[in-house]
DNA sequence: CGGCTTTGACCGGCGC
DNA sequence: GCGCCGGTCAAAGCCG
């Protein structure tokens, strides 16, 4: 996890990194093509939130991510629950594209495995944020308590399950809320590694690229460190590099459990943050 | 023509 | 059981 998250310029906002995906994750079922990518492995499941043990549904961590091309771009992001049922999952996935009924019959003998989520808001005015991956649009909902639609796209690579959702928040448009859930099983179409990589920022966007992440002109824009932006410390931003993003990730949930500054997005969050949390804090 | 978006319908989960 | 809601499907249309 040094390479990436201990050296290079993130550790100036040392973050503490095992909270990145922590309570979410149950330590030992963590999922780990994820973490590979993320250069993180040594992660610790701290708890998140002090309410919730139980509830292991969306623990939001901080992501700060660099923007979008005419936007600053400020994160925070959450991490879903998973489970050791994740790869069965695939499988299930499978079947459902192929076949409705049979996919029905699943549904029937076992409830639905999600796979993990990671979500996080990022300020930027184009909703569909380009992330080196392909997205094929599949559908969209209107969000309640939100005048703006949700959008749901799922990766285009056809052994690739991974979907993601994006909505904008409704106190603040200019910031839109991606939720991503699974991981990619193939490298970026839109993004070919340089030959020489191996640098924080390879690693980073790859981890970035894993989840299918916003890394478009990873390096043009970014807030300031604290406090910038409208919901208080809920965002942090950073995003100097490509690593500022696994900082924000665990910044989150320094967020989370402070939590105050999340009532303010309320409605948005509420979907991703579980609505009896945000009244705890 | 293939790939993608749009959009209404459908389904399952969940709370009442 | 019913209704609401989130998520997904799939037909139709659009576009390069």
């Amino acid at each position: 996890m040094e390479d990436v998250l201990g050296n290079s310029s993130f550790s100036a906002n040392s973050f503490p990194l095992q909270s990145i995906f922590d309570s979410s994750w149950e330590g030992d079922k963590f999922p780990l093509g994820f973490m590979e990518l993320l250069g993180v492995q040594d992660f610790t499941s701290t708890p998140l939130f002090d309410t919730d043990p139980p509830m292991k549904i969306e623990s939001p961590d901080a992501f700060n991510l660099p923007a979008t091309p005419n936007s600053s771009s400020i994160s925070s992001a959450s991490s879903d629950a998973v489970n050791d049922e994740a790869v069965k999952v695939d499988e299930q996935e499978e079947d459902q594209q192929k076949n409705k009924k049979q996919l029905k019959a699943k549904k029937m003998n076992q409830k639905r495995q999600r796979e993990p989520r990671f979500a996080f808001m990022t300020k930027s005015e184009v909703d569909h944020l380009e992330d080196g991956y392909r997205w094929r649009k599949y559908g969209q909902k209107a969000v309640k308590n939100s005048p703006f639609p949700r959008s749901y796209y799922r990766c285009t690579s056809s052994s690739c399950n991974v979907k993601k959702r994006v909505e904008r928040s409704f106190t603040d448009p200019s910031i839109v809320v991606t939720t991503y859930e699974g991981q990619h099983t193939h490298p970026s179409p839109l993004m070919p590694r340089p030959s020489h990589g191996g640098s924080h920022l390879n690693s980073a966007i790859a981890a970035g690229a894993a989840f299918g992440m916003p890394m478009q002109r990873a390096q043009t824009h970014y807030y300031h460190h604290h406090r910038q932006h409208p919901f208080g410390n809920t965002l942090s931003a950073l995003g100097h590099d490509g690593s500022s993003i696994n900082a924000g990730f665990l910044h989150e949930r320094r967020l989370c459990s402070s939590g105050q500054s999340l009532l303010k997005d309320h409605g948005l969050l509420q979907d991703i943050i579980p609505s009896h949390m945000l009244k705890e804090e």
